[in-house]
DNA sequence: CTAGGTGCAAAAGGTTTGCGGTTAA
DNA sequence: TTAACCGCAAACCTTTTGCACCTAG
């Protein structure tokens, strides 16, 4: 299996982090776990399991379906990738670990990593203990503004 | 084919409305969308397509899963229903069109409405146009909290 | 009258699982 | 050495679709 993913130097520094993050919380670090990183991380956009496949087989062809959603869900257990969810079907993935929140365009259907100034500290009802919050923005993005209707 | 559905009086005020409503976004008024409306809206959770279909059954006893997706889907569009994506698995449904947020306990995977107090105009990025947003915090909730881990 | 809705059953879409062989630690 | 992982294919769960009949407007 020839895999030239991991010998660009702009991913060299995300390996370790991955093998890091994996055993720590009781995954291996296998050449699949690795490529599959390493695409989602150069992902611009916030692809479904199925185009991580897609994308992945491009330099592993023998990856299957089952090991893409065994690796995606690694990660996102590991705290490397987050499950974004604001449509029906298939659910997405997001490389993006800083803060931040989405947005999505209804007109174009397309999901947006953006930063809104919002308060960490939320009142919530007594009882409640958060952890983190997921805010979804939904409205037009610029592109489509631009077309004004 | 039986529906006492629409006898109770509690019930009377939803009627209009929902008439109103579906007419407004190009929807017929039809007996099964009159009962899962008011299955739904005395509904103090977030039912799946699936359990809505098992309790309209109860009156409905003909109804089909087919119609049951048709009825939410018609109240989502007619601004009477919202879905709810907060795991993978089927969507849900929320009668509870109030301004109001969700809570996902990650311990009993329950999901609740609260209300946060947000500030409604976030400063979005240049030339991204809000028209409204999802807000989903996660942790854990009264119940799982008074167990102590 | 007729466009839209209903029930049924089959298909499609997305994810999970079982299994025999392989491998990271 | 061995528990975890891999690839493959079948199963599973949720949602959509096609069709013949029906009905709200």
């Amino acid at each position: 299996m020839f895999c030239s993913t991991m010998s660009r130097v702009e991913d060299k520094h995300l390996i370790g982090r991955l093998n890091e993050r994996l055993s720590n919380s009781g995954f291996r670090f296998t050449p699949q776990r690795q490529h599959v990183y390493a695409v989602l991380s150069r992902s611009g956009d916030h692809p479904t399991a199925e185009e991580m496949f897609i994308r992945a087989k491009q330099e592993m062809p023998d990856i299957s379906m089952a090991t893409v959603y065994n690796c995606l869900d690694a990660l996102v257990k590991s705290g490397l990738a987050k499950q974004v969810m604001v449509e029906r079907g298939a659910i997405r993935f997001c490389p993006n670990m800083t803060a931040h929140s989405h947005f999505y365009c209804d007109s174009c259907q397309g999901i947006f990593d953006i930063e809104v100034p919002v308060a960490d500290g939320w009142q919530l009802p007594k009882g409640y203990e958060a952890e983190r919050f997921d805010l979804t923005i939904h409205g037009r993005c610029p592109e489509c503004n631009s077309w004004k209707r």
